[in-house]
RNA sequence: GGCGGCGUAGCCAAGUGGCUAAGGCGAAGGUCUGCAAAACCUUUAUUCGUCGGUUCGAAUCCGACCGCCGCCUCCA
C-alpha cells in the first residue's frame, strides 16, 4: 500500500497525498527553551524525524520546519527568577537543544524559526483576525480570539465547547476581562510580571500569545495550506485546536491538511515527573553512560501512537539488539570472494517489501524492525552455509542504507566509537595471546582475554586471526 | 463531571474477525570452538486483565467489572 498516516483531525488512518506532487511541507512543534529537553520531548522529535526520513525514503522532497519557542510564560518566569535577560536564558537551552539533536542523530530541519524574530508576522496575523472580526481587544490592551466565532472549534480534539470545565485548572482572575472564558490570547498586553520582555507594536506594548507563533511561522515558511503538522498528544488541545481556529480565520487557507500526534512516554510505568525521581533529560542519561543510539532505539521501537514505557532494562535490551545489528554489519567483511547469490537478493527483496509495508502503514517501526531482524537472521544463516560472498555486499549495503536512512540507528554513532585506549596496546596484547595460544598455553591466553575484557574489549577468534570490539 | 487510550510470554513489543499469536532482549539445550565470543538450529503465550455475550469462528466486535494512563487554557 501507499503511505498511510493516522490523521487526528479525521480520527482514522488515511492515504497520504501531498498538495504538491513529490514535495511535502511539514511543520513540527518544537521546544520551549526554558530547560533542557527531556526524553519525552525527544520521543516527539524522533517521531517527526522518522516521518521526515520515511517520506524521503519514499521519494519525496521534504520541507521541514520546527519552531523554537523562545518567549512564553515559562521562559519569562525563568529569566525573572534568575535575574537574567530572556535571551541569556534561552540561548543556553537553544544551544543545548541543537547539541542534543546532533547527539541522537535527528536530521536537521530546513529551518528553525524562533518566536522572537517573527513578531511582525504574528502582529500581521492578529491584525487580520481583528479586521475579519474574529478577535477583540479588551480594556487592558490584550487581544483574544473569539472561540464562538469559529464553528469548527473543537473538531480536532473532539471537544464540545459546553463540556469544557473552564477555570478548573487555571485561576479565573487572569481571564476576567475576556468576553468568554474559553477565548484564548492572541496578544498579551505588558504587565509587571513580564519584566522587560515586551515589544512595541501596532497592537500595543506586549507579547504574543502562545499559539500565534506556530500559525504565523508555519504559514510564512510553508504557505496558508501545507501538508503535515505534528506534535505530542498534549498539544491537540488547546494548542493545535487554537492554531486551526486562528489560522483558518485569519487567512483564506485551510492550514494543515494532516495532523499527526505522538503519544506520551512513561518511565518505569509512571508518568515522568521530577518528584518521582524518574525525570530524565537526554544528557542525564548519556552522562550516566547510556548510549544515545540505544535511547533512540527505545524511543522509536514502540509505535508512536502507543504509550511507551521507558525503562533502564529496555535500554540494556536495546544495547544488545544494537550489538546484534553491528555484528551483522561487521560480518560482511568476512564474506569470501565469490559470485552473486540469487538467494541473498531474494532475502533482501522480501525483507524490504515487509519493511516498506510496515513503514507505509502509519510508520509501524516495530514491524519494520521485525522485518530487519528476520532479514539479518536469514542472511546470517546463508553466510553460515557459505551462500554469501563479497559480490553480494553492494546489494546488501544498498538496502541497509535505505533502512538506516529510515530509522537512523543501523550505524554506530561516531562519538560512541571513539576510544581512549591505545590501539597499539590492544594489538600487543592480542599478539601476546596469539603466541600463548600457539604454544597451547591456554591459561595465559585466557588471562589476557580476561585482562582485555576488564576494559570492555571483547575478542573474537576466527580462522583469519583475532578481532576485537568494545562492548557495553 | 465530560471525552479518550491502554492491559498480549520473565521483560520490551507487533498483531484488531479466520492458515501454526511477528520481532527483540533474557533463559535453556544443541552445532561450531582449546575454551570462549559471534552466528545458526531447537525450546520458552493451547493463549491475549477478569467475567459474560454476538458469531460457524474473537486477542481482535459488544457489555460489565478490575487495573493503569491521558486531555478538559500555555505540558512533546
Amino acid at each position: 500500500m501507499s503511505f498511510h498516516l493516522f490523521d487526528t483531525y479525521q480520527k482514522k488512518k488515511v492515504a497520504f497525498e501531498p498538495l504538491t506532487k513529490g514535495h511535502v511541507r511539514m511543520y513540527n512543534c518544537g521546544p520551549t527553551v526554558y530547560d533542557y529537553a527531556h526524553i519525552g520531548n525527544f520521543r516527539a522529535y524522533i517521531f517527526a524525524d522518522t516521518l521526515r526520513r520515511w517520506l524521503e525514503c519514499s521519494g519525496y522532497k521534504v520541507t521541514q520546519i520546527m519552531n523554537i519557542t523562545d518567549v512564553d510564560d515559562k521562559t519569562i518566569k525563568r529569566a525573572l527568577e534568575e535575574k537574567k535577560g530572556l535571551t541569556d536564558i534561552t540561548k543556553v537551552y537553544v544551544d543545548s537543544f541543537f547539541e542534543d539533536l546532533n547527539t541522537i542523530h535527528i536530521l536537521p530541519a530546513s529551518h528553525y524559526p524562533r518566536a522572537t524574530t517573527h513578531i511582525d508576522e504574528m502582529v500581521e496575523l492578529v491584525q487580520d483576525l481583528l479586521e475579519r472580526g474574529f478577535a477583540y481587544k479588551t480594556e487592558d490592551g490584550s487581544i483574544y480570539f473569539r472561540v464562538s466565532s469559529f464553528a469548527e472549534y473543537g473538531k480536532l480534539s473532539g471537544k464540545k465547547l459546553e463540556d469544557l470545565r473552564i477555570g478548573e485548572r487555571v485561576s479565573n482572575d487572569e481571564y476576567d476581562s475576556k468576553d468568554d472564558v474559553r477565548d484564548f490570547a492572541l496578544w498579551k498586553s505588558w504587565s509587571e510580571r513580564d519584566g522587560n520582555v515586551f515589544w512595541e507594536t501596532p497592537l500595543g506594548k506586549g507579547r504574543p500569545g502562545w499559539h500565534i507563533e506556530c500559525s504565523a511561522m508555519s504559514m510564512k515558511y510553508l504557505g496558508d495550506v501545507f501538508d503535515i503538522h505534528t506534535g505530542g498528544v498534549d498539544n491537540i488541545f488547546p494548542h493545535h485546536e487554537n492554531e486551526i481556529a486562528q489560522s483558518r480565520c485569519g487567512t483564506d487557507g485551510d492550514f494543515s491538511r494532516y495532523w499527526a500526534h505522538c503519544e506520551y512516554l512513561l518511565v518505569e510505568g509512571k508518568k515522568m515527573s521530577k518528584s518521582l525521581g524518574n525525570f530524565y533529560t537526554l544528557r542525564d542519561l548519556t552522562e550516566k553512560g547510556y548510549k544515545a543510539r540505544a535511547i533512540r532505539y527505545v524511543l522509536c521501537a514502540t509505535h508512536y501512537r502507543s504509550q511507551l514505557n521507558f525503562t533502564m532494562e529496555s535500554l540494556e535490551a536495546a544495547n544488545n539488539s544494537l550489538a546484534r545489528i553491528d555484528d551483522f554489519r561487521e560480518s560482511w567483511k568476512n564474506y569470501p570472494e565469490g559470485i552473486i547469490h540469487a538467494e541473498v537478493s531474494g532475502v533482501l527483496q522480501r525483507g524490504d517489501d515487509q519493511f516498506t509495508e510496515a513503514m507505509n502503514d502509519d510508520l509501524n517501526v516495530s514491524r519494520a524492525l521485525a522485518a530487519l531482524f528476520t532479514t539479518i537472521r536469514e542472511l546470517n544463516a546463508l553466510a553460515n552455509d557459505s551462500k554469501t560472498s563479497k559480490a553480494d555486499v553492494s546489494e546488501i549495503e544498498r538496502y541497509w542504507n535505505r533502512w538506516n536512512h529510515a530509522l537512523g540507528i543501523l550505524e554506530p554513532f561516531e562519538a560512541e566509537t571513539a576510544t581512549e585506549i591505545d590501539d597499539s596496546w590492544i594489538q600487543e596484547r592480542i599478539e601476546a595471546r596469539r603466541d600463548a595460544r600457539a604454544h597451547k598455553n591456554w591459561a595465559e591466553a585466557d588471562r589476557i582475554r580476561d585482562e582485555l575484557a576488564a576494559k570492555n574489549i571483547e575478542l573474537k577468534d576466527s580462522a583469519d586471526g583475532t578481532t576485537w570490539k568494545f562492548i557495553g
